[in-house]
RNA sequence: GGGCGCGUAGCUCAGCGGGAGAGCACCUCCUUGACAUGGAGGGGGUCACAGGUUCGAUCCCUGUCGCGCCCACCA
């Protein structure tokens, strides 16, 4: 028996774990050793993460996908994972400590550390995993992986010691974006831009040799700069080499002020007359451009900050290199351990003391930021690993130029190619403890030894330097997404070559965010195509399509953020609603190129939904609607049970055709109005004279029927709402014969030759003609059962109003159809399907808003009419439009003057009633 | 500066060459035996603006305005 009311709480739990019990989500199922492979690897979430909306649509999508393809028998793994999470993770734990008042993380040392990590791991990693299971994500849990498992790891290494043998790693000493904050490097995919006020203070550096004296601008050049405690590490003024004025001092030198140092004034294109004052300080150590600058001619590259970004002037050699000792010089010295915005006020103070700031004037300009610490990023020269990006995309655009991995939707490729087009190498070291420590050991003259294992390392080392020496270690450790890069391939067990490997690799989509294509998605392609071969020995890329997907927006449109409170709980939504509900809207709503505005009321609206399906299946149930063995819709006699077959195939193949295109919204839309407006509103509706009815073939027919196809809808609906689909699959097998145990592994319908027009036709008259005549009921406000007379109907139609004459009674409320010659006088009249069906209300009803009705019908008769002869009697029209279009338009004409005929009548015959 | 996308009913969005649709919201009616988490009916849109192509433009092209996002740069 099904219960009154479906309540998700108490069924989804049970339900998921039967799906488990029965292995229904393993890959490599022995009775599909033959189906076709497909696969999906999961974005794995935040090993200590929780799951948020987003991952809910994310993870909604790949098990539409994965139990769809599933249902359609083939072999699905859709793997699943986390990601250790590196720097996240890191800081996670690292806050915790700090909460508890527990000694930091360098006063305990790494290796207590990583236990705790680990600790932290074990405690929380499950989360996850557990809040997936509640949103019903068909994983194949038995495979779950961990980016830092022991395979994982060996995966990494592996790759990192291949890439540096082949020249495509490298350690390299350069600007990178340093956040002071977490104290490592990030890539410029981790730096966010954000909008500042700040101010342009413009310098005045004396020249060399001159007496300085502000009232002489003789004496100095003014360059203009955002930051101006940078200015201790400049090694040049910069101008450009054709603007006059200042043409005669290249090659001239300032003495830096505050420290002293002699620098050059240097020609260099770089330098913008049209920026500050057409003049600018070079710091090669603290700016990216002037990097570059600085290399071209060759200058100094004095480092002026510590790792915390604090001044560190007595640590750099240069810095007071040909510096004559000075009182200033001592007082900036003395500065040595300030903070880099303490500094800027500082020297900024003390050049004004001495007249050297020419002026500050206001400036907009946007600041590098961590995007995980929110500090102010600094650049910084240190050495680090690089990965040769350039290299490795060529083939990752090659992939998708030639159509091998497709986009969904199409245009995120230019994106994709945009980036991958002007690709900067990618920096993967990081000075952190949590996340794969690189395999490279380093001799006492800082040699580098990368291998797979320390002793080959030492092997090698010993060998190089003709004596057993002591390494050390490289103490960092590589970027999270590094690891994330080779996850279509390392989880499924590479390097091993595993059977995994064979059948999985290359996946068939991956289904993400359009947030992380450039962390993630271009370099699963570039690492997936350098790594894994085809039987050929060609590259082969890691998945065929890629679904994009934007993000989900609270109901007024904003972002849900923390900080602004609006953040809404998938696991809430699901406790209110269930996790049907949730599915079902996000699915209903994701459309490609628009983000998903999601409200409370639209997953109410669904719910309702899931409660409307219950209630259909109620219904079957209580009219002793069940499923009855060797039954086929083919064979079914009743044009209402043939009707609503040949409506199950067309919703069918519309949810089919829809999924496999990734029309999601598509998909679910048409599952929704099939369940809703075709079998409830009319099957159902239409079935109850019959079902109710006295016992006979027709009442079996109808039973069996109504059974089928909810069998059917609960399939269709099932990648969508697998819950209470597979409840009410179990629930409906106690009756009837027996069938497959489990809807998640049961048979895609596979709908064919159901498709029956003459069904169509008559089921769509009765439709359409109570459709009609409650509207009538509705607008005139009648409230009694009125009679229908067919005027002039032809005999096909007669037949059909007598076989349909309870259903219409019942559901139009009619006291009595009947047929005549000609409309009776003081009727109101319907056209239905071409043919008329009048209501004698004379006295029931007001004349005279009868005859504004019709008097409306008829100018919309008329302007149909006045339309299509505008365009019949264009020449141009006529001439030039295909045929089955002018064809169209002229039986449009044809129907609208039959319909202004009729109306012409009935307003004729309301004369002789008022 | 470069790129992508979007302006269609009050709201969220479909449609993308032959006179516009859905869901929600709104209004009216309905305690009919699956369901009031429901049923029936209804109103509501110069499809951002201006040109162009075409027999015909919401749909294609160009431009303008407005909105959003991404990348680069920012002396």
């Amino acid at each position: 028996m099904i219960d009154k009311t479906y309540q998700p709480s108490e069924v989804e739990g049970r339900i998921y774990k039967a799906w488990e019990e029965a292995g229904a989500f393993k890959a490599g199922r022995p009775e599909r050793a033959r189906a076709d492979a497909y696969s999906i690897v999961i974005p794995p979430p935040n090993v200590t993460g929780s799951l948020h909306m987003g991952h809910a649509l994310n993870n909604t999508l790949q098990d539409v996908l994965a139990r769809f393809e599933r249902m359609r028998g083939k072999d699905v793994l859709w793997q699943p994972g986390t990601d250790h999470a590196g720097i996240a993770t890191q800081m996670v734990v690292e806050r915790r400590m700090m909460e508890r008042q527990e000694p930091g993380r360098r006063d305990i040392g790494r290796e207590k550390f990583l236990k705790k990590v680990w600790a932290w791991k074990a405690e929380s990693g499950g989360t996850i995993v557990n809040q997936l299971k509640r949103l019903g994500a068909s994983c194949d849990w038995s495979r779950e992986r961990f980016t830092m498992d022991e395979g994982l790891s060996k995966a990494v290494v592996k790759v990192f010691v291949e890439l540096y043998r082949e020249g495509l790693i490298y350690k390299d000493k350069r600007l990178v974006n340093w956040d002071p904050k977490l104290l490592t490097a990030i890539s410029d995919l981790e730096v966010v831009p954000v909008e500042t006020k700040g101010s342009l203070w413009h310098l005045r550096y004396p020249l060399e040799g001159k007496t300085f004296n502000p009232e002489d601008k003789s004496t100095y050049i003014v360059v203009a700069t955002t930051r101006p405690e940078t200015m201790l590490g400049d090694s040049a003024v910069a101008v450009h080499p054709d603007d006059e004025r200042y043409k005669t001092l290249v090659g001239k030198n300032v003495i830096l002020p505050l420290v002293g140092r002699r620098i050059p004034i240097i020609a260099d294109e770089y330098s913008d007359p049209e920026k500050g004052s057409g003049a600018v300080k070079i710091t090669p150590a603290h700016d990216f451009n002037d990097f570059e600058v600085g290399k071209r001619h060759n200058l100094a590259q004095i480092n002026i900050f510590s790792v915390e970004a604090k001044l560190a002037l007595k640590d750099n050699e240069n810095f007071s290199a040909g510096a004559a000792p000075s009182p200033d010089l001592d007082t900036t010295l003395a500065m040595h351990g300030m903070d880099r915005f303490a500094a800027r006020k500082q020297i900024v103070a003390r050049l004004e003391e001495m007249g050297l700031v020419d002026k500050i004037e206001p400036h907009a300009l946007s600041v590098p930021h961590g995007d995980r610490s929110n500090v102010v990023i600094e650049p910084f020269l240190t050495d680090q690993w690089y990965v040769n990006a350039a290299e490795l995309a060529k083939p990752a655009i090659a992939a998708v130029r030639d159509g091998k991995t497709k986009f969904v939707p199409s245009n995120w490729q230019n994106t994709y190619f945009n980036w991958m087009e002007n690709i900067q190498p990618w920096c993967i070291s990081r000075q952190l403890w949590w996340g794969h420590q690189i395999p490279a050991w380093y001799g006492p003259d800082g040699k580098a030894f990368v291998a797979a294992e320390e002793t080959e390392a030492q092997a090698e080392a010993d060998k190089h330097y003709g004596k057993k020496t002591a390494l050390k270690r490289d103490p960092d450790v590589l970027d999270t997404w590094f690891s994330s890069a080779l996850w279509p391939f390392s989880t499924l067990g590479w390097p091993d070559k595993t059977k995994e490997l064979d059948r999985f690799y290359p996946t068939s989509v991956l289904v993400t965010g359009f947030d992380i294509i450039f962390f993630w998605v271009a370099r699963m392609m570039m690492m997936g195509l350098h790594f894994m071969k085809d039987e050929k020995g060609a590259p082969e890329i890691p998945f065929h399509d890629i679904y994009i997907h934007r993000l989900v927006r609270d109901a007024s449109g904003a972002k849900m953020s923390k900080s602004k409170g609006n953040v809404v709980d998938p696991l809430g939504v699901i406790d209110e609603f269930g996790a049907d509900a949730l599915r079902f809207t996000l699915m209903r709503n994701v459309a490609p190129g628009h983000d998903i505005r999601l409200g409370p009321q639209d997953v109410e609206n669904n719910r309702n939904f899931a409660t409307k399906l219950w209630n259909a299946a109620r219904f079957v149930e209580f009219n002793g609607a069940a499923r009855v063995a060797g039954f086929d819709p083919k064979q079914a006699k009743e044009a209402l049970n043939r009707w609503i077959a040949h409506e199950t195939q067309k919703a069918g193949l519309e949810i089919t055709q829809a999924i496999e295109a990734y029309d999601f919204a598509g998909a679910a839309g048409a599952a929704y109005r099939f369940v809703w407006n075709v079998y409830c509103d009319w099957y159902v509706e239409l079935s109850k004279p019959l079902l109710t009815g006295p016992d006979g073939a027709a009442k079996d027919e109808t039973r069996a029927m109504a059974a089928w196809a909810l069998d059917e809808i609960l399939k269709l609906l099932h990648p969508f709402m697998p819950f209470i689909t597979e409840e009410l699959w179990a629930v409906t097998a106690e009756q009837g014969p027996k069938r497959d145990a489990m809807l998640a592994l049961s048979q895609w319908p596979k709908l064919e030759g159901l498709t029956d027009d003459k069904a169509e036709a008559e089921i769509g008259w009765v439709i359409d003609l109570i459709s009609a005549i409650r509207s009538i009921r509705a607008e005139m406000n009648i409230n009694v059962n009125i009679p229908v007379v067919l005027a002039g109907a032809s005999a096909e139609t007669q037949k059909r109003a007598e076989r349909w004459a309870d259903f219409i009674k019942r559901l139009a409320r009619v006291s009595d159809i009947s047929s005549a010659d000609s409309v009776p006088q003081g009727s109101v009249q319907l056209v239905v399907r071409g043919e008329v069906a009048a209501l004698p209300l004379i006295g029931v009803i007001d004349i005279a808003a009868e005859r504004a009705r019709l008097a409306k019908e008829m100018k919309k008769a008329e302007d149909d009419i006045d339309r299509v002869d505008k365009k019949l009697s264009n020449e141009k029209f006529v001439a030039n439009a295909p045929e089955e279009i002018i064809e169209g338009e002229k039986e449009k004409r044809a129907e609208a003057a039959d319909r202004k005929a009729k109306i012409a009548e009935a307003l004729e015959r309301l004369k002789g009633a008022a």
